[in-house]
DNA sequence: CTTGTAAACTAACAAGTGTTAGTTTGTTTC
DNA sequence: GAAACAAACTAACACTTGTTAGTTTACAAG
């Protein structure tokens, strides 16, 4: 187990305050209380607040896109890649439940990185979107519209931070199986 | 048409200023220039900062809690039911983009009436339970984790006020029943 | 013992925050 | 024309914001 350095303890503990309020609501005294010190001894480990959201977000975000990448290197068929997209979702969202809210919430205040953040967003977009426009052309998939069907589907998937810590005890394996039934297979009887 | 009062104007631009900063990011000095004014102007017309955010909020968690009722006070069945709601939702969202961004964002910036709000939420919740309970005891609907269909469904009619906005010349009816084919029947062919 | 380093501290700054007080301007009502 | 009102204005307030500068403390390495 690697140790964690005071600057990834900060970061940690500020992305659980970003959560609860939204990055613009929390001040760096806010996330020195929290951390038990002055806000001006913040400044010995990180540079500003700014590089606090990029160290979270940039960080996720390449996360997803790397998964994303592995899936599409594989020859599974699309029901099994909407899978395994699903996995990807519940392992980072349960590994890192406080980031995932600053990803979805605040992304719009970073200031640097904001462009890099944006393009990596819309090309996991699109890759989740080709895979299901295959899955139509194959058959695998019903033939409705492929953007409502993406919508639906990530827009659960992106929310699972909301939902996780409300679930004691959660096995994070049964619960990607019953959103891969779910949101395959419909609720329909 | 009823004519627009100042402050509904002013609440009404606030919105929109909110969807896109969030409520904390954004000051009375920004309201102010979209409105065109000075910001000692704007309390000629609202109390405060906190009195905008409530104005969006209330009444919009209102229309919800009052759809929910008239859709619960009918015969249909389950399945027409959640119909109903993402008709609900569809109708609502369109119509207030900007507010379904501060309801689903800013709630947790609500001062006086959070706790009035937190109850139409979760009791909210509680009905659209009911209604898929139901619809598993009568086997209109498969026997998954009523938790699970009601987050996934819930979470994609919540995010509307997102994916409306990019789409142009959108059908609103076949909106609701692309939706309504793909969260009750899924994907799967 | 000296030196180096990590990590805290106090004090302060310039800019920005929501809001109030008092005033001015233009339009409508009698 | 006087009175009333809606809606803007200027000026200022007390407080909070992110951040910097300089200093102190504790401990480990040579």
């Amino acid at each position: 187990m690697k140790q964690e350095t005071r600057k990834e303890e900060i970061v940690r503990v500020a992305a659980k305050l970003f959560k609860e309020k939204g990055y613009s609501a929390v001040t760096m005294r806010d996330l020195a209380k929290a951390m038990g010190i002055k806000a001006a001894s913040l400044y010995n480990h990180i540079n500003s607040k700014q590089d606090i959201l990029n160290a979270i977000i940039i960080s996720l975000a390449e996360d997803f896109t790397e998964g994303m990448s592995m899936i599409q290197s594989t020859n599974d068929s699309c029901i099994n890649k909407l899978k395994k997209i699903i996995e990807l979702h519940v392992k980072i969202s349960s590994q890192n439940i406080y980031g995932m809210a600053s990803l979805n919430n605040d992304w719009m205040h970073l200031e640097g990185k904001l462009s890099y953040y944006q393009k990596l967003r819309t090309d996991y977009e699109e890759d989740f979107r080709a895979i299901l426009k295959d899955g139509i052309i194959s058959g695998e998939i019903v033939d409705a519209k492929p953007d409502v069907m993406l919508f639906s589907i990530l827009t659960t998937l992106r929310s699972l931070y909301i939902w996780i810590p409300k679930k004691e005890d959660l096995d994070l394996e049964d619960l990607s199986n019953t959103l891969n039934q779910i949101l395959i297979k419909g609720i329909n009887k």
